[in-house]
DNA sequence: GTAAAGTCTATACTTAGTATAGAGTCAACA
DNA sequence: TGTTGACTCTATACTAAGTATAGACTTTAC
């Protein structure tokens, strides 16, 4: 298949085909004689684990490492599970700071009203401190 | 005083002021003879707001607007409020996001263990589908 | 034969800075 | 007076994960 039906099976952009390919997260495919690319259902399968790496928020470059692993099925896949475990201590740790500024913001909000003018605004007095 | 100085007092690195410099938050300043920057005390009240406004994760652009507003004091600030309420709508979105990520990693963390191989990996399994 | 759709490469752009090179300025010390 | 070191200057490249575009080429359909 040609990389827009590639494309419309994966859900991905032509473009971020392409750019994927450069990242070599996808490994360079066959040419077509006219130089199209020419995909087959193992692009596809690759391409469907990469998408779902990056729903997790998986960089790159990490799934550049899973996909590596992926590729030697004897060895141990211990640095899969680190992987996913340092993710996830990340992303609690990235929502604790998210809450904070939550909190933070909802006070500065309760310091003003909507009808005051700017030299009264609480908000901005808070933003001045 | 000099950038350096500035840099000090505010915590912003002196690239950092350079960069606010040239996406107009810091208007440009006074030179001296040899065409060092000279700031002030405004400079500095200036800076810390800015500060303040990156530490809530608001944009260049937005902290731009809010700049603009705190120079007409008489205009009504009901734009602050806007933005500061609209930029929690969207921090509560992100944390919601990444709840759901978290379940997910927690869910995928769960499907495999540290002493298999790659081939019995869980955690890939799962990345397959 | 031609027009439309698809594809190609290369390049620029996004955010909020950070890092660097190479040059110029300034103060203190010998 | 010379020079060393600290400071500053501008300009440029880099980060992440794509997205958007220009200009050229290929393929398909009529």
């Amino acid at each position: 298949m040609k990389i827009g039906e590639l494309s419309k099976k994966s859900g991905c952009s032509i473009q971020t085909i392409r750019f994927y390919e450069k990242q070599d997260l996808l490994e360079a495919c066959n040419r077509s004689e006219g130089n199209y690319r020419i995909y087959d259902a193992s692009s596809l399968r690759t391409l469907r684990f990469i998408k779902q790496c990056r729903s997790l928020d998986l960089t790159i470059i990490e799934i550049r490492q899973l996909l590596d692993t992926r590729n030697n099925p004897d060895k141990s896949c211990s640095s899969v599970n680190n992987l996913i475990h340092q993710h996830m201590v990340d992303v609690t740790h990235r929502i604790a700071e998210l809450e904070e500024l939550k909190l933070t913001l909802s006070e500065m909000a309760s310091a003003c009203t909507d009808d005051r003018k700017v030299k009264e605004c609480g908000v901005l007095q808070l933003l001045e401190e």
